[in-house]
DNA sequence: TGCCCTCGGGG
DNA sequence: GTGTACGAGGGCA
């Protein structure tokens, strides 16, 4: 039988005869499989090891085979001992043992990734191999594996099924457990109830008979998933809902990992792609999908279960189903099956595996070609800071005509233009790094990370090109060019921050000091020629064009950007014109309004203002709001003066107490380690005293009496009664002042000037504005 | 400014 | 399962 699969998961699992290893994944037609191989055994390499240790290994029955083999490490070619074990689970062990008498290579790679890239699997397969019965997977197909190769990706409709829970909030029990599945064409609901034993037993049956590649539910990770493994426990019945009939496994006390499947949280899929203030299931669907949940107070919900059983039910199942609808309409497991494409990964990988994995992914396999040694994974958590990009004082002021170009995808370029890698990294190497770190150059050895960024950046370039000539598959390609992207990204991201195992902080810093040097280089060249710089951020400068007019302008940026792309051997963008643009002279903060490309006219840009906070009360919100639509008008007058209203009727008391209510959950108190110094603790605690209705887990509404001392006086806020206490304007106002100043600052006029309440509102002259700039630190290089 | 702690979602 | 994994915001030194 012959097969294709997109890769959904994989694991491997002890038998009598040895150890398998398992692919799960999906054909076109939305089979489910799983393909077996045999015979696959873990290795690591030990580095110019001592006689007696290869003496020991080569008499422990543990060990299948020593071989000799040439691995280029640390500068050179060495002798290495390739050490062959007949149980993956036990590597951990031999590696602690053999690191205490040589260096040890590739020894914390997962077994089944060791296999991925011992075969160099795509995310997309061809099986063949014989189809066997075995009633332990519950997959439509299951197969031993004789040959596998790889072939173009396809994206199979993938099987989601979502569950919520409703239970006692007095014992925990479980009362209902909501379904939602969906196939790739439609919803199909189910629910389980009955006795607790016979829900649990069916949840398994359930999902077991329905085979879904993915699992969903909002929160699930947190407490679904956590409650039920509890509830397995405690009847002594396995939580079997693994492709095998395993059971899931929680992962750093974070994600769940499951044989055969994808256990994906709604609500950190939201977390993930959006930022929202509110993460609730109720604030996400009416956000996403205009619709919310069904009407049951879960605060009483055995009082509800007690009252109507089918009402709880089908708010039960909605649940669910909004869960599932969330997630598709945020299209993330698209998103990731892009990913797992251009990281040769099955989809479980991307998912749950740090960005470094995908980064491995490729360049273990590049770095086995080449007989490169992979060193293992550093232990050092902490992140020697390196230095960033460059950013160019901005002077205040109104400006027009301003021409943005900015790097193509600058650090990929940039190392590939300097050749940067740990294999070219040499004291004799011809190209230094302006912190004089050495590489060698192409031409004496091309280093494996500048080789495969070259191909991710070749491979985008044509998957753009596709986009543009085929437009009937435009949204497929669009994907995958953003997946690339971002894995070249990662590329970067892995490099530059951390302890990567394939790299150090001498690279990472080339990295950007490289950058550095050539966004100055370009900035005084474009000043040389007379042109006026007024802006510049890592891989963006910003020019004054000297022509007034959109087409000698557009025209001018043009000729400026192939300039200096064909000298500096880099792609320079010309990316868009703003006219105007403003700053008041702060890095990263300026307005500006787009007039080209024609496709963004109009468009306004605001960076460096933004602000979300968790502790934010509506007045503060709304303000921000009103005084931003009047910037965005060009109403500055307006804007400044409508800031100082505000904070001034806040001050003065003159505001609604229900636009000051700040909120936030409150678990058991025990569970905080200072619940003292917690304001949304001190609320529930007075809460109880005032005999309302308190239970861990509510939100708590309050409103800030007293803000000065050690710590803040809250009373809470419960709607129903008149507020009985005097809020602490100065508090408030303060809060409204802090936030609109950062919008008000462009113009001059700070917290403390919105605060102070002085009615002369003049604005700053810009030549005002340059007097108070020249009072900053004189550096002309600031280095966040 | 940087480090450490906590929250967030869910019943 | 060759593992140990959130990200933002606030308090405090």
């Amino acid at each position: 039988m012959e097969i294709e699969i997109r890769l959904i998961s994989a694991s491997y699992s002890r038998e009598e005869e040895g150890v398998v290893v398992e692919l799960f994944g999906k054909t076109r037609d939305g089979k489910s499989v799983v393909a077996r191989y045999h015979g696959f055994k873990p290795y690591f390499y030990l580095v110019e090891p001592p006689y007696s240790i290869l003496e020991k290994l080569s008499k422990d029955p543990e060990v299948c085979g020593i071989e000799d083999v040439k691995l280029w490490h640390r500068g050179k070619i060495r002798k290495c001992s390739k050490v062959i074990l007949h149980s993956p689970w036990k590597t951990p062990s031999y590696r602690r043992t053999a690191m205490e008498f040589c260096e040890v290579l590739a020894a914390d790679i997962p077994f089944h990734q060791r296999f991925i890239y011992d075969f160099d699997l795509n995310s997309c397969v061809k099986i063949r191999g014989n189809v066997i019965l075995n009633d332990r997977y519950t997959t439509d197909i299951v197969m031993d594996i004789e040959s596998i190769e790889n072939v173009n990706d396809f994206k199979p409709p993938l099987k989601i099924l979502s569950f919520d829970i409703e239970n006692s909030m007095e014992d925990g029990r479980i009362f209902v457990i909501g379904v939602t599945i969906w196939d790739g064409k439609e919803f199909r609901k189910e629910h389980i109830t009955g006795e607790e034993r016979e829900i649990l037993e069916k949840f398994v049956n359930l999902i077991r008979r329905v085979d879904p590649d993915v699992i969903t539910g909002y929160n699930i990770d947190n407490y679904d998933l956590e409650l039920l493994s509890e509830r397995y426990k405690k009847y002594n019945m396995d939580f079997a809902i693994g492709r095998d009939g395993s059971k899931p496994q929680r992962i750093g006390g974070q994600f769940w990992r499951v044989h055969g499947r994808v256990i994906e949280d709604a609500w950190w899929a939201v977390k993930k792609e959006l930022r929202l203030k509110q993460e609730t299931l109720q604030a996400v669907s009416m956000e996403l999908l205009g619709e919310g949940k069904e009407d049951v107070d879960r605060t009483k919900i055995d009082e509800e279960w007690r009252a109507n059983k089918d009402k709880v039910i089908s708010y039960c199942i909605k649940d669910a189903e909004l869960a599932l609808r969330i997630l598709l309409k945020l299209r993330l497991l698209d998103k990731y099956m892009d990913l797992a494409t251009v990281t040769k990964f099955p989809l479980d990988d991307v998912i749950h595996s740090g960005t470094s994995t995908w980064v491995d992914s490729l360049l273990i396999r590049e770095a086995d070609r080449k007989k490169v040694g992979v060193p293992l994974q550093g232990q050092e958590r902490k992140t020697r800071k390196i230095e960033g990009g460059y950013v160019h004082t901005i002077e205040p002021g109104l400006y027009h005509w301003i021409c943005v170009l900015d790097f193509k995808s600058m650090y990929p370029s940039v190392i590939i233009k300097y050749n940067i890698c740990f294999t070219t990294l040499s004291k004799d190497g011809d190209i230094e790094s302006p912190i004089g770190v050495k590489f060698l150059s192409r031409e004496r050895r091309e280093g494996i990370i500048p080789k495969i960024l070259k191909d991710l950046m070749e491979k985008r370039d044509e998957l753009k090109k596709r986009m543009k000539e085929d437009p009937e598959h435009r949204d497929y390609y669009d994907g995958l060019q953003k997946a690339v992207k971002i894995l070249m990204n990662t590329f970067y991201g892995v490099l530059a921050s951390s302890f990567y195992r394939f790299t150090n902080p001498d690279i990472g810093a080339s990295i950007t000091a490289f950058a550095r040097e050539t966004i100055k280089r370009i900035i005084s060249q474009l000043e040389d020629e007379g042109l006026r710089v007024v802006y510049g951020d890592t891989d963006s400068v910003f020019f004054k064009s000297p022509y007034e007019d959109l087409e000698r302008t557009v025209e001018f940026g043009k000729k400026i950007a192939k300039e200096i792309s064909e000298r500096e051997q880099l792609i320079l963008e010309f990316e868009k014109v703003l006219e105007p643009f403003f700053s008041h002279g702060a890095k990263k903060r300026y307005v500006g309004r787009i007039v080209w490309p024609e496709e963004q006219r109009g468009e306004m840009v605001v960076r460096g203002y933004e602000i979300r906070r968790t502790d934010s009360f509506d007045l503060l919100t709304e303000a921000q709001k009103t005084v931003f639509e009047k910037i965005l008008d060009g109403d500055v007058k307006r804007a400044v003066k409508l800031a100082r209203e505000i904070v001034d009727k806040v001050k003065r008391g003159e505001v609604p107490i229900e636009k000051l209510v700040i909120s936030r959950t409150v678990r058991d108190f025990k569970s905080y380690k200072n619940p003292d110094s917690m304001a949304n603790v001190q609320a529930a605690r007075k809460l109880i005293k005032m005999g309302e209705e308190f239970f861990p887990g509510m939100k708590v509404a309050w409103i800030v009496t007293n803000a000065h001392g050690n710590k803040q006086d809250v009373e809470p806020y419960t709607g129903s009664k008149k507020f009985p206490h005097k809020p602490d304007y100065r508090y408030y106002a303060r809060r409204v002042a802090e936030t609109l100043a950062r919008i008000t600052d462009v113009f001059g006029v700070d917290e403390d000037n919105l605060m102070s309440g002085k009615k002369q509102a003049n604005l700053m002259t810009f030549g005002e504005m340059k007097n108070k700039k020249e009072k900053k630190p004189k550096t002309l290089f600031d280095f966040d």
